[in-house]
RNA sequence: CGGGGUGUGGCGCAGUCCGGUAGCGCGCUUGCUUUGGGAGCAAGAUGUCGGAGGUUCAAAUCCUCUCGCCCCGACCA
């Protein structure tokens, strides 16, 4: 991709809404545009950070057996009401009339949907377990949505929800998709804390939320900071971390002194229901005695577009984003300091077609404009790998962004830079 | 919903108190010169001053209403 074709309006100042630094550093990068309170356009860079990010949850989810499908965003109030919550969802509801002045909605979350897709296919024990999980927008029209796209009204969001049989099966699913969670944020790049949280308005007895680790974080976490560590999941799963909410000082195991306290942002958060939707909306299927049996339920959410922010609150620094290579919206970017010269053309588009034949993702910045920008731009954009093309010297250098100096760690004629680059 | 701000070119801002027909920086366009960390010179383009109504010879500026956006709080599967 030629950087001069490429749609990403970077700029040396944010506008002045801005307050923390993701949000900064996405409109600053060209990432994405405020069409209204909460609500975002997302520019090609965050377009493709975002569907890295849903490949490695597309990956992790179908490792566990989890099975993508797209359920609808408008959705008729009907089941709303069968289960209980179209009055009980309140204002952060968007309800909306179609032509005949039927009641619809934009879907907030999706317990009922599944629930439906679920009793009206699904008859016989045979068919459990069963996890079915999207990645789709959702609309909830937050009291103050705030912090860009942190906490935003429409959002994309991955959903998933598990049927199964008895609560033994139900509890193996739930530990499961917390592996599945925690191996998802770790190829981000980030050190997830899952945390026990109350299951709040969805109801339930099990619930976790997975953070990352930020000053920014609108939740406080309580927990042993051994958690940060912990290597193997059980490890994970048995050490104190818990959420505010659930923090209570006299019941906690340990000191006051041995206790973390941080700020956390929320991305992701597994909930273990059991019946409550299945009993409210019919939904059964009948055991091998022929006895009616309403399924075990679970439900496990992944902010995806919160994602984009947190991995950016987590890693950048006073010059940019520093993307983990896993999600990065390119591998490696090309800059050409002499655009005008035709040698640094020739190599520069060797360089670019080459690595692109080879499936490495290419940014080449073409563009006729000061060096100094061009560096300024790719610190910014923060794609872990940088090539330079000078003149003085032909030689090219490949530059580890991770070190934030764009020292030249090696030179190396073009021909070898590609073997080097993937090794 | 309570409290506090703010709205002037794509972005950042000045001008508002004290009314006189809109300015600065960045960016953008064209040309020339430059080039190893956000270049220089020259010439340009871009504004119904958030909207509606009112006062006045005259409104970005004063008055009334209204809308948007941001921050704090409450809220948040």
């Amino acid at each position: 991709m030629l950087f001069s074709r490429f749609f990403a309006p970077t700029s040396k100042d944010a506008p002045s809404d801005a307050q923390i630094i993701s949000h900064i550093l996405m409109l600053r990068a060209g990432m994405i545009s405020q069409m209204a309170s909460g609500i975002y356009c997302w520019l090609p860079l965050a377009a493709r950070v975002m569907e890295k990010i849903s490949k490695i949850i597309d990956e992790e989810q179908s490792r566990i057996g989890s099975q993508k499908v797209y359920f609808t965003t408008i959705q008729s109030a009907d089941l709303w009401i069968e289960s209980g919550r179209y009055d009980a969802y309140g204002k952060e509801m968007l309800r909306i009339k179609d032509r005949k002045d039927a009641p619809f909605l934009y879907s907030p979350t999706n317990e009922e949907q599944a629930t439906d897709l679920f009793r009206k296919y699904v008859k016989s024990y045979r068919g459990l377990p069963l996890c079915l999980y999207q990645i789709h927008w959702k609309f909830r029209d937050e009291i103050r949505p705030r912090f860009g796209v942190m906490r935003g009204r429409e959002f994309l969001m991955k959903d998933a929800y598990s049927f199964d049989l008895d609560p033994a099966g139900a509890t193996r699913t739930y530990q499961q998709m917390f592996r599945a969670y925690v191996r998802t944020f770790r190829r981000m790049g980030l050190t997830p804390v899952p945390v026990q949280a109350s299951s709040g308005a969805i109801g339930g007895n099990m619930s976790h939320e997975f953070h990352v680790l930020a000053d920014t974080g609108e939740s406080t976490l309580y927990y042993d900071q051994k958690i940060l560590s912990a290597s193997d999941d059980d490890e994970l799963m048995s050490t104190f971390a818990v959420s505010d909410e659930k923090y209570d000082a006299a019941t906690a195991p340990l000191r006051e002194d041995e206790l973390m306290v941080s700020k956390g942002i929320e991305v992701g958060h597994i909930f273990y229901f059991g019946k409550k939707y299945s009993e409210s909306m019919n939904a059964f299927v009948l055991d091998a005695n022929g006895n009616k049996v309403y399924p075990e339920m679970g439900s496990y959410g992944i902010g995806v577009s919160r994602l984009v922010a947190a991995i950016i609150e987590a890693s950048h620094d006073d010059r940019g984003i520093v993307w983990p290579e896993q999600v990065a919206p390119f591998d490696v970017t090309v800059l050409n300091l002499y655009p005008d010269d035709a040698k640094c053309r020739e190599i520069a588009a060797w360089i670019h077609d080459s690595f692109s034949a080879s499936g490495v993702e290419v940014l080449y910045d073409d563009r006729t404009i000061s060096i100094g920008e061009k560096l300024a731009d790719a610190d910014l954009i923060g794609i872990p790998w940088q090539i330079i093309i000078g003149k003085k010297k032909i030689a090219t250098g490949l530059v580890e962004l991770k070190n934030r100096k764009t020292k030249e760690i090696e030179e190396m004629p073009p021909e070898k830079l590609l073997g080097r680059f993937r090794s």
